[in-house]
DNA sequence: TGCTTAAGAGACCAGCTGGTCTGTTCCCCC
DNA sequence: GGGGGAACAGACCAGCTGGTCTCTTAAGCA
């Protein structure tokens, strides 16, 4: 049953687009012949890869977006030793990228988890699962970080990794509106003043 | 030009069911039939009323959506005294409001400009507006702060309230999906604590 | 009583949407 | 070298969408 070269090929370019124009435009604003006319494909080439919208939707979920956000947000934080500085430097990189290409995969994941939130539950579901592992690798970071001496140990984890994803979230949905350069200054400011009140050895 | 009380009452009726539903299942995948269809009203009273879908969505986000927000997050910051505690306790009662009726006006703020934005300047012009309002009145209220003595000076009251917002529209986008209940509680504690790092008087 | 007009009903339309189906091309394998 | 299937093309369709148009109703007014 391995796909061909050409074959991934296609799809993969189908996801790639498709990635892109849903989150430009929605995807419920987004006709699947506005994607391949995009591409110049046709009906017969989507339906021969895929069952349904819904069913490409998933697809680029789960493998494109969850890559993506896998690389840019998770990732970084695997293994490292000092929590705070290390989120700081992933948020401080990922919102870099966003201000110039302004596609950054972990403002397309909150769009995306508004567009779908109790209106498409099997997509929803999908995207929570890879908030979920967002939100464990924070927790794990952080409480290695209790046992390493980098904040003590009364904070709660879970309630941080909460906080630090919602104003993520909610920095890029204001970035994209606003003047990104500003706000992302300001934003690192006020998170690095959030993390100091907790931090055991400010050391900066 | 004054409306009699009926043509009042219709548009009304509409604005509030058009909201309800926008919000429900996104402007884009919500029908104008399927507001009329739930008021038990005709095409022709729509467009009697309203010149197109984007025009009723621009009046519904400056009549109904900006009054909503004002009352839940803008009124209850003005000319108050302790910015923090005054905050806190905003915040508290619209996510307790949303945990249980699950429909708070800053987050249906932040989830139509996550749906519009880039796709529909007017109106995200519109909701941008509003946005910048509750802004306004966030800074008004720290700098007021200030010569009260509840935050030093050097604090930058913009950030603070870029970070607040920021947090509070992230903090809904999780509470959708998530258990709210814990979210919330745990949201309140983390901002509680980012406030009493600059806090001049923690008296609590 | 008859006229005007606000308010609404609902048939109708062109265009688009997701999805189906029958071709066609092209490459690999025996 | 030709049969067969993978990969795609594109005509076609039913259903829905925003929007138009004409018709009806009801209330005020003289």
């Amino acid at each position: 049953m391995d796909k061909s070269l050409k074959s991934r090929a296609t799809i993969h370019r189908m996801q790639v687009k498709g990635l892109e124009l849903f989150y430009q435009k929605g995807y419920f604003n987004t006709s699947l012949d506005d994607i391949l006319k995009a591409l110049n494909l046709s009906k017969g080439a989507f339906y021969y890869h895929f069952q349904s919208k819904e069913d490409f939707m998933v697809s680029i979920v789960q493998h494109l977006l969850f890559r993506k956000v896998y690389t840019s947000l998770i990732e970084p934080l695997e293994g490292k030793e000092d929590p705070f500085r290390t989120i700081e430097t992933c948020f401080e990189n990922a919102l870099e990228t966003a201000e110039h290409n302004h596609l950054d995969f972990g403002f397309v994941l909150g769009n995306f988890m508004n567009e779908f939130n109790g209106r498409h539950e099997k997509i929803s579901e999908y995207l929570n699962d890879i908030c979920k592992v967002w939100e464990v690798t924070l927790i794990t970071l952080l409480q290695k970080g209790k046992s390493d001496g980098y904040l003590e140990r009364h904070h709660d984890s879970e309630s941080i990794a909460g906080f630090v994803m919602a104003s993520y979230f909610g920095i890029r949905t204001l970035m994209v509106s606003g003047i990104p350069r500003q706000l992302r200054y300001n934003y690192m400011q006020q998170l690095r003043a959030y993390f100091k009140s907790m931090s055991l050895n400010p050391a900066r």
